[in-house]
DNA sequence: CGAAACCTTGATACCTTTCAATTGAGGTGG
DNA sequence: CCACCTCAATTGAAAGGTATCAAGGTTTCG
């Protein structure tokens, strides 16, 4: 059961030190997220009392956030990068239950433990709160707990849809999904329109769509065969007939 | 595609009148589940302000109590009985993606639309609040919001464990899962500590595993003659080796 | 009693997994 | 600079498991 790409997720379970990750004090007006994270609504003024509590962190490629059981002491926004969610099974099998990109939150659980683990996929920039000092702070603003509410229906109703998938969906229509909801979250940026740049490897994608990498990749095989798709290199996907992968994925 | 079983779904998908639910407004003190419900922590002022918004509704087995994609005008907490929350594909494949029991909130979306749609399995009684109104309180006690904020992040957790199962484990290992967390649910009741009764049909058990009805009765059929289980009828499950089946589930 | 819904069981086909080998990219050290 | 290693991705062949198709049996209910 074991294969070397599994045994290699195991090995990055190794807990890194803490000051691995490089830590500097910033405040939220250089903060590219601003707009869009949990803390978009505040004022002026509330967000100053955010910046006295929050660090800026780079977590580099393949690093630990948090691991899935670990006590919730810290809470996150992703200011850039892609961060995966995963969990495992004891005999190694795994599945990623999703990514987080840019003004994305992590940390939303009861008062527990954290319900997955999360990595970096690639170079990530965090902003960290003490959990303490955030819940006092959703005490104090009221705003701030209701955006967490709705940011909690939001992730709630993506997770629904991915049961959706991989509970009744094909290779083929996984494929198809995932391509175009992870191109309409990092597209916004200055990408050409129908390019993809896939900031995981083959091994997180089949994790994430219950599948193998073989077939991940049999199915990416296909698709460029049938002109779906052009893949210069393995981690970047052309998309050459919108509509027909729009038509698999409906 | 279509089976006899899916045809079902769609008929059962004819929206019901809004008055073929018995209504009657009751005061919270006769609430069955005001110890463990979101509005469970609220003081008894608090609490009389909810009584005048809300009322209390019967659902029959097999009815609609609000469908996927609805605008989501109101709220309801689940008094007794069990709903089924379920996506449908345009071409009839199905997802439940949850059971609701006694105490369970309905409702949580951000303020959109909801995101599954949710029928009674059995005969089910529902609190129900006026979205509009459920805000407002929301608004005035910080307590309430803070405990849907909980309440989110618990659903998140127990669907992040479910993407697991769905795309993870074998079909021996989804249903010893399922029987164990739902008799850990229901079981605090006064049946048999073994016995398990089984609220929904084999085809909601297999829309929400992500396999047939026949995958999920030869399951029943191979760990009834393994003797893990008895099945005296299709519906009423006895644990004999309740340690096998855990080790099955690990 | 008859019809419909539900569950079980059987036979077969197909698709995905598994196992295995190959290729290419990137990094390191001799 | 190249041999050598590891990691990632692809491709092939074979096996196995679940879905599909089909039939029969049971229960429920009008």
């Amino acid at each position: 059961m074991l294969t070397p790409y599994q045994d290699s997720r195991i090995q990055s379970s190794i807990r890194p030190l803490a000051r691995a990750k490089s830590r500097s004090a910033v405040s939220c007006d250089t903060c590219q997220v601003r707009e869009s994270a949990v803390c978009a609504t505040l004022s002026d003024e509330e967000r100053a009392v955010l910046d006295a509590a929050k660090s800026r962190h780079n977590v580099r490629r393949g690093q630990v956030i948090c691991y899935e059981g670990d006590e919730a002491n810290t809470v996150y926004t992703v200011e850039t990068g892609t961060v995966r969610l995963s969990k495992l099974l004891a005999d190694g099998r795994r599945q990623v239950t999703g990514f987080l990109t840019a003004g994305d939150f992590l940390g939303l659980m009861d008062d527990a433990v954290h319900a997955c683990t999360a990595e970096a996929v690639d170079e990530v920039t965090v902003c960290r709160i003490e959990r303490r000092a955030f819940e006092r702070l959703c005490q104090r603003l009221p705003r701030l707990e209701h955006r967490l509410r709705a940011h909690a229906s939001q992730v709630l109703a993506a997770a629904h849809e991915h049961m959706l998938l991989l509970g009744q969906r094909s290779p083929r229509e996984k494929l198809a999904c995932f391509l175009l909801r992870l191109h309409e979250r990092l597209g916004n940026g200055a990408a050409p329109k129908d390019a993809l740049s896939l900031p995981m490897k083959r091994t997180d994608i089949a994790d994430f769509l219950g599948l193998t990498i073989e077939t991940v990749s049999r199915t990416f095989t296909v698709m460029r065969q049938e002109g779906l798709i052009e893949l210069p290199e393995p981690q970047l996907v052309i998309f050459k007939d919108r509509e027909a992968i729009e038509d698999i994925a409906a």
